[in-house]
DNA sequence: TTGACAACCTACTCGGTAGTATGTTTTTTG
DNA sequence: CAAAAAACATACTACCGAGTAGGTTGTCAA
């Protein structure tokens, strides 16, 4: 039994795990996060038998089965560290403090490529809220489940935030506000799709198509790439 | 064994769907593509079984199997229909004759009201797309998934060209068209993860979400909604 | 040195499910 | 109307995979 519950609000709990070095219960557990994310991005996650991410780990059931309750939890627990790599990521951006349509461009880019360094835990969360669209195990799941998923809409109400900054300093109208942070986001989503890196982590690659994504979803709504957020591009190394 | 089958180009295949009555094979075997539709989107493809897609027909196991090899063949089955619907629905506003910017508009309109009218059979899709992207069995089913994957592409070409088209006649300059494209249909397909019918097809609200989707997708490479394109939403009934 | 506990592995159970073999009923056809 | 074939249903088999129970090895503290 090794769990350590921590009811705090996500942005702690992101925090306590950037920056505290109390965090790895032995980094055999990030290990097995690493290896589930494969299997999960592979197979899905009821096409994938715990065996088989053993297996990958050159390890047996037990090994798994002594970190995680059981197979959802397993996922879970996946979904919940791709979170966390995403607010890690972007959280930062969201407080740059400049004009609004350069810090939603810096959040924008650093998700986009985000998105590209992260595929295996990327298409995990894209599996929980399928997951969470349909019927998905008990009732006590469904719980935890629906407390990820709120996760989720907080990032995203990142954006939708800094979208309405630009529309308001701009005076654009949003017809939908929620529809345009939905297509936004989809827009830089749709790498997990389509993209698979050529080269081991090829980072100027992604660098690109970031910039190509985030100029498409900025006109989307009716801004444009700021030279500042340019610049910004080659601060993502 | 019921397999009638055909290599016919994509367009003829469909055509011959639409105009011919001597399609129906008994239109148990579209019942059971449309139950079949219904528990994929539901739970996956593995997490559903024969027995469920079955159960929720009022029959059982022997009724599928006499139409259907496998479950993997059923699943390949309702991913084709999928691509019929969408070719059905969009191919005769790729041959609008009148200017290219109202097209691309009749297309996209078309297609994005077609994702939220017949839900089930686009989540299939995805899960199709998905499992392409992965190990998906044996060795001959892949043949067929790669072959459902490039008519996929080949419905991805009618917008790429349609895109294009109207890039060339309003001199802009698009860097990525691939990029470009694969942006504009995630935004048009977006609302597979977030759209639920309030009430049963309520046609009108989702007329009025595709007027938002394709607004977005044809800002984002800059061009803009005609006059003519927002004509055109009366004829969607 | 010895307990105690963490971190595994081995060997099992047992429910669920794809696929099959074989009936039974209805429809079509000659 | 008879025979054949289509359209199912029933009753299996065989296997896979989640979860468990109990054993084994290392580590660390007193």
């Amino acid at each position: 039994m090794c769990e350590w519950d921590e009811r705090l609000s996500v942005i702690e709990a992101l925090m306590l795990e950037t920056t505290n070095e109390n965090s790895p219960p032995t980094n055999s557990h990030a290990d097995i996060l690493s290896a589930a994310a494969r299997c999960f991005k592979e197979n899905g996650f009821s096409a994938t038998s715990i065996d088989d991410v053993a297996h990958s780990l050159g390890a047996t059931k037990g090994r798994i089965y002594h970190h995680f309750r059981s197979k959802t939890d397993l996922f879970f627990a996946v979904y919940r560290r791709g979170m966390e790599i995403n607010f890690q990521a972007t959280l930062p951006q969201s407080k740059y403090e400049g004009d609004t349509l350069t810090r939603l461009a810096r959040m924008g880019l650093t998700h986009a490529v985000t998105m590209m360094a992260y595929q295996d835990f990327q298409r995990v969360l894209l599996q929980g809220v399928t997951m969470h669209q349909t019927g998905s195990t008990t009732a006590a799941q469904r719980v935890t489940l629906d407390e990820l998923i709120e996760i989720r809409n907080q990032y995203e109400a990142l954006f939708r935030t800094a979208i309405e900054a630009v529309a308001k300093e701009q005076k654009l109208v949003l017809t939908n506000p929620s529809v345009v942070s939905k297509s936004f986001l989809a827009v830089l989503n749709s790498s997990v799709f389509w993209y698979t890196p050529r080269v081991e982590n090829d980072k100027q690659e992604q660098i690109n198509l970031a910039r190509e994504l985030v100029t498409f979803a900025l006109n989307g709504f009716g801004a444009t790439l700021s030279a500042d957020a340019d610049l910004f591009l080659g601060e993502l190394k």
